[in-house]
RNA sequence: GGGCCCAUGGUCUAGUGGUUAUGACGACGCCCUUACAAGGCGUAGAUCACCGGUUCAAACCCGGUUGGGCCCA
C-alpha cells in the first residue's frame, strides 16, 4: 500500500504551482479582487519562527480567498533598506560606512541584500506560501524609491514638510537622527551623583542629584516642587554650579519629583525630553553641550572634545578632588538606545526634515475608525499611540543606504530646490541640481546628503501595490487594498505611518481590514533571545517535519495572541496530513466514477451531508473574520472523527458494493469539500490527494484554483437521527474494545430498544448491522429483561473481621455456590458450614455478578440517547 | 509608571453566565477493522493563578492582588 511521503510530495507540488502560475494575480480579470499588503520581508536571510508563523497566517487568508473565487493580489516582496543592512555590511566587511566612497558603500549594501533574496524566496516556497512573483517588489529598487520621492515632493508642495530646528533623538554612533519609534529603552545601572551647588549670595550649600554631571556645562535652571515646604525658601534665589561656576536661578515646577534624589533637579540643555519641555516652558536658550559625534563642545571648556563618558568621568573626578560631591548611589535607569546599535541616545538640536503629524490627530483617528481591526482591541493600541504623540515625524536620517531626499540646498542662503517629479528617482549627491545657481541669491546648490527614514518607503506600500501614479485604471480597482496583515509590535510604525501618509497624500484609507498577529515565544514562554539561549531555528524543524506540519502549527495560533512554540504541534500536523491523505484514498477506492446525486439516500448519508453543510458555513464565518485557528479546529475535528471514524465506517459495507450511489455521492462530496477547506492550511497534502483521487473527475488543474464547496442544506431530522446512529455504533465498538474483542469479530445479535428506536433506526438498520458485524439486528419498542445472578463474589475485607477463622471456608462456599440454588432474603444469605453451623451473610459481605437476559438469551446493555442497545452474547 | 493582552490536567490549548470543562502532545492498558498501527478504543491526570463582589447560577461579568507578554514613558 502506498503511503503519504511529504518529502516527495511537497517539493513536487511547489514546483508545479510555479509552473502553473496558480498564485498569479490577473490584472485583466473582472473577478472581485482581494488584495494583501504583504509585509516586505526584511532581507536578513534567516527565517525565524515568527516569520514562518506570520507569513503562513497571511497565506491562509490568501489561499482562502483564492479558493473562494477572488482575484488575489499577494505580492512577493522584500524590504532592503536602512541601517540594519548598513550595520551588517559594516560588520561583515569590517569597515565603517564613512571609510569608503558613498556610492561604493551603497553598492555593497545592495549586493549584500541581493544575495539573501534567493534563499528567502526558497524558504517561503518550502512553507507553501502562495505569494505572487509577478507583482514582485523590493524597497531598494529605483522603481520603488522613485515613488517614495514623488510622494515626498507632493507632500512638500502641499506644505506638509518643514525643516525643523529643534532637538531630535540622535545616535552618536550612527550619526543620525532617529524617530521616537526607533528608540528602544533598556535598563542600565548607572550612578546617581550627589553634588554641591552653592547659593550665589550666602554661599549656603545646596545638594543636587544628577546622573549626568557632564551636562553641568549647560545647566540653565534649578527646580523644586511647589509643595516642597523644606525647599520653598530656595525659589527665586541664584545658585552657582560646581566646576563650571554658572549662575542659575531656582524655580518651582510641579513636574519635579520631590522624592527623587534630593528633590532638587538641575535643568540642562539638553539631557532628555523633560529638560526640553522646561526649556520651552521657560524660554531658555538652547546651548549645545554635546555635538553630533557625541563629543563635548566648547561649552564644556576644558572638557571639549572628550566623549560623553570621558567627560562624565573627568567631571566626577574633578568634583571629588574639590570635595564638591557628597555621595554616589547605584541607580537602575531606563536609557533610550538606538534601536540598531544600542548606543545611548542623545538629544541634540540638529536641523532635520519633519512631516506634520500632530495637527492631524483627529483626522487620523477618523481614518482608523474606517478600518476593520482584527482583533478589534488592536484599535485601542493605535489610538493610544496617536494620543501620546508629542512631536512631528522626523523623516531625515544622516545615513547612506536608503532613499535619498530629493532636494538641493543653497550653500549660502540655504534656500531649497526640490526635485521635480519627472526627475525622480534622483540621488542629489550624485546628480547636480537642474539650476546652475540659487534662484534667490545666486549661490551654489548642494545636493542633500540626508536620506529618508525607511518608514517613508514602507508607509506607501499600499500606494505602490495599487499602481498609484502609474496606472489610474488599476489604481481605481486596487485601492484601498483589502487587507493589511502585520504583527502588533509595528502598529505604532508601519500601520500608523501608512495611515498618516495615505491620508495626507490622497485622503483615503489604505485598507478595508487590518489583521494583527502575535509573536512566537520560546517553549518556556519567554521571548526568544540569543542571550537567553532559547532561540529555536525553524529550518531544521522544516526539514524534519515539512511545510504542512509547520503550517499546522501556525493554524493552532489564535489571532492577536502571543504563543509559545511547541514542536508537538508539528507531530500532530504530520499525523493529520497522513490522515487526510488516507481518508481520501478510501474515498478514491470507493468511487470508480464521479458519483451523481442519487434520488434516495440513506439517512446516514443525509446526516453527513447536513453536518458538512453546517461545517462549511461555520468555517466561512470564522475565515471571514481571519480566525483561522478556529476553522482549522472545526475542520480537523469533523474530518478525523465525524467523517473518518464514524461516517466512513458506517458506509464501508455499501460503498464497496456495486450499486450504492448514496454513500459514494456523500463520500465524494464531503471528502472533496473537506479537502478543499483544508487545502488553505495544508496545501501540499491537499494537492497530492486531489491529484491522486479527484483530478480524474474534476476540471481544475489544481485544488487551489477549484471552487469552494457548496454547503448542503441543513436537515435537522437527519442530523438528530444520524447522531443517534453514530452513538449506537460507537457504543458497540467501544463495548467490543472494552471486552478485548477485535472490532471485526462478529456478534450474534443486536437489538435497539426504545420508544424512539424505530424512528431513529428507520432506513439505517443495515448500516448499523453491517458496521458492527452483527448476524441479526432487531429494532423493538420495548423488551422485558431479567437480571440473572451469575456469581457471588466474597468481600474478603468484610468477611475476615466478621468471621475470623471461618472466613476462608465461607469465602470458598460463596464463590463456588450456584446462585440459582441460593435463597437471598433482604440481602441476607444463609450458608451451612461443614460442621453443621449456619452463618448469615449481610449484603456488605458479598457482591453479585449479574447478567441480563431477554426471551432471546443473555445479553449486555448499553444506553444510548434514551435507548437501550442490547448486545447478545 | 501608563495602555493593551494573557493566566485552564505534566506540557500546549478551546471555551464570554447553566457543559459530566475541549482537544492535542506525552503516559498507561487493550485491539493489526480490506484508507490509515503516523491507526482505533479506553484509562489516569485540572481546587479553570489568588482574594473579594454581582447573580438562583461565574472558568466566563465587575474590583483588587500576583505572575507573564507586547507597546510606550
Amino acid at each position: 500500500m502506498p503511503q503519504y511521503d511529504w518529502r516527495e510530495s511537497e517539493p513536487k507540488w511547489q514546483a508545479k504551482w510555479k509552473e502553473w502560475e496558480i498564485h498569479r494575480f490577473d490584472p485583466s480579470s473582472d473577478k472581485e479582487i482581494f488584495s494583501i499588503d504583504t509585509p516586505p520581508r526584511f532581507a536578513s536571510g534567516n527565517l525565524h519562527l515568527g516569520h514562518a508563523y506570520g507569513y503562513t497566517a497571511i497565506d491562509f487568508a490568501a489561499r482562502y480567498k483564492r479558493i473562494r473565487g477572488y482575484n488575489v493580489f499577494f505580492p512577493l516582496c522584500f524590504d532592503v533598506n536602512g541601517t540594519p543592512v548598513e550595520v551588517r555590511v559594516e560588520r561583515v566587511k569590517g569597515i565603517k560606512a564613512s571609510d569608503v566612497p558613498r556610492q561604493d558603500f551603497i553598492k555593497m549594501c545592495h549586493e549584500f541584500a541581493e544575495n539573501y533574496i534567493g534563499e528567502m524566496t526558497r524558504q517561503f516556497e518550502m512553507l507553501g506560501e502562495s505569494m505572487d512573483p509577478s507583482i514582485y517588489y523590493q524597497t531598494d529598487a529605483e522603481y520603488y524609491r522613485r515613488l517614495t520621492q514623488i510622494s515626498f515632493v507632493r507632500m512638500y508642495e502641499k506644505g506638509l514638510v518643514y525643516k525643523g530646528h529643534f532637538p531630535v533623538n540622535w545616535c552618536t554612533r550612527c550619526g543620525t537622527a532617529l524617530a521616537d519609534a526607533e528608540v528602544d529603552y533598556e535598563h542600565r545601572m548607572t550612578k546617581l551623583n550627589y553634588i554641591r551647588f552653592r547659593d550665589a549670595e550666602t554661599g549656603e550649600e545646596v545638594p543636587i542629584a544628577t546622573t549626568r554631571p557632564e551636562l553641568l556645562c549647560t545647566c540653565l535652571l534649578v527646580a523644586v516642587h511647589p509643595d516642597d515646604q523644606a525647599k520653598s525658601s530656595l525659589v527665586g534665589r541664584e545658585l552657582v554650579t560646581p566646576v563650571f561656576d554658572r549662575k542659575v536661578k531656582v524655580i518651582s515646577d510641579p513636574k519635579v519629583d520631590p522624592d527623587f534624589g534630593t528633590g532638587i533637579v538641575m535643568i540642562c540643555s539638553i539631557g532628555d525630553k523633560d529638560d526640553l519641555e522646561w526649556i520651552m516652558k521657560y524660554g531658555l536658550p538652547l546651548e549645545k553641550g554635546i555635538d553630533e559625534s557625541g563629543r563635548m563642545t566648547s561649552a564644556a571648556g576644558e572638557f571639549e572634545g572628550m566623549t560623553v563618558m570621558e567627560a562624565r568621568d573627568r567631571v566626577i573626578e574633578n568634583m571629588k578632588t574639590a570635595d564638591l560631591m557628597t555621595k554616589q548611589e547605584d541607580i537602575d535607569q531606563n536609557v533610550g538606545m538606538c534601536w540598531r546599535c544600542h548606543t545611548p541616545i542623545e538629544f541634540l538640536k540638529v536641523p532635520q526634515w519633519f512631516i506634520k503629524t500632530i495637527e492631524f490627530k483627529d483626522r487620523i483617528h477618523k481614518m482608523v475608525d474606517q478600518i476593520d481591526w482584527h482583533p478589534e482591541f488592536m484599535k485601542v493600541r493605535i489610538r493610544n499611540w496617536i494620543d501620546s504623540l508629542a512631536w512631528d515625524w522626523v523623516v531625515s536620517r544622516q545615513r547612506y543606504f536608503a532613499t535619498a531626499i530629493p532636494l538641493w540646498e543653497c550653500e549660502d542662503c540655504k534656500s531649497v530646490l526640490i526635485a521635480e517629479e519627472s526627475e525622480c528617482y534622483v540621488d542629489p549627491t550624485a546628480t547636480p541640481a537642474r539650476l546652475d545657481k540659487c534662484g534667490t541669491c545666486g549661490g551654489r546648490y548642494v545636493g542633500s546628503t540626508d536620506v529618508f527614514d525607511t518608514w517613508m518607503d514602507s508607509s506607501i506600500s499600499p500606494l505602490y501595490n495599487s499602481f498609484w501614479d502609474r496606472d489610474p485604471e488599476l489604481f481605481g480597482r486596487l485601492y484601498p487594498m483589502t487587507l493589511r496583515p502585520q504583527s502588533h509590535d509595528i502598529i505604532r510604525t508601519w500601520a500608523f505611518y501608512t495611515i498618516l501618509r495615505e491620508m495626507l497624500l490622497i485622503d483615503e484609507k489604505p485598507w478595508e481590514d487590518v489583521m494583527i498577529h502575535g509573536f512566537i515565544m520560546a517553549p518556556d514562554g519567554r521571548p526568544m533571545h540569543t542571550s537567553s539561549g532559547n532561540v529555536i531555528d525553524p529550518m531544521p524543524l522544516l526539514e524534519k517535519y515539512g511545510g504542512d506540519a509547520m503550517r499546522y502549527y501556525a493554524s493552532t495560533c489564535s489571532l492577536g495572541m502571543d504563543h509559545s512554540f511547541k514542536a508537538q504541534e508539528l507531530v500532530r500536523g504530520n499525523r493529520l496530513a497522513v490522515k487526510v491523505w488516507n481518508v481520501m484514498r478510501m474515498v478514491d477506492t470507493a468511487c470508480a466514477s464521479k458519483p451523481e446525486p442519487p434520488p434516495n439516500m440513506h439517512p446516514i448519508d443525509s446526516w453527513v451531508l447536513s453536518r458538512f453543510g453546517n461545517l462549511v458555513r461555520d468555517v466561512e464565518a470564522r475565515n471571514d473574520e481571519y480566525q483561522f485557528d478556529r476553522s482549522m479546529a472545526l475542520i480537523q475535528e469533523f474530518l478525523w472523527h465525524e467523517f473518518a471514524d464514524h461516517y466512513v465506517e458506517l458506509v464501508k459495507h455499501r460503498a464497496y458494493s456495486e450499486n450504492d450511489e448514496g454513500a459514494r455521492y456523500a463520500l465524494y462530496t464531503v471528502g472533496l469539500g473537506l479537502l478543499k477547506m483544508i487545502s488553505v492550511f495544508l496545501p501540499h497534502v491537499a494537492e497530492d490527494a486531489y491529484q491522486l483521487s479527484f483530478k480524474k473527475f474534476e476540471e481544475p488543474v489544481s485544488i487551489h484554483v477549484s471552487e469552494w464547496p457548496e454547503a448542503p442544506e441543513a436537515d435537522e431530522t437527519a442530523e438528530r437521527n444520524g447522531d443517534s446512529i453514530k452513538a449506537i455504533v460507537a457504543g458497540i465498538r467501544s463495548w467490543k474494545s472494552s471486552k478485548g474483542i477485535s472490532l471485526n469479530s462478529g456478534i450474534s445479535r443486536v437489538e435497539v430498544v426504545g420508544a424512539s428506536a424505530s424512528e431513529v433506526m428507520a432506513g439505517s438498520e443495515e448500516d448499523v448491522r453491517a458496521t458492527v458485524k452483527a448476524s441479526e439486528l432487531e429494532v423493538r419498542a420495548e423488551v422485558s429483561l431479567k437480571e440473572i445472578i451469575v456469581k457471588f463474589r466474597p468481600v474478603h475485607s468484610c468477611l475476615g473481621p466478621a468471621f475470623r477463622s471461618d472466613a476462608k471456608e465461607i469465602s470458598n462456599l460463596l464463590a463456588s455456590a450456584d446462585p440459582s440454588e441460593v435463597e437471598i432474603r433482604d440481602g441476607v444469605i444463609e450458608l451451612g458450614l461443614a460442621d453443621g453451623r449456619k452463618v448469615e451473610l449481610q449484603p456488605e459481605h458479598y457482591t453479585l455478578e449479574k447478567r441480563l437476559e431477554s426471551d432471546k438469551g443473555a445479553l449486555e446493555q448499553i444506553s444510548v440517547d434514551g435507548m437501550s442497545v442490547l448486545v447478545y452474547l
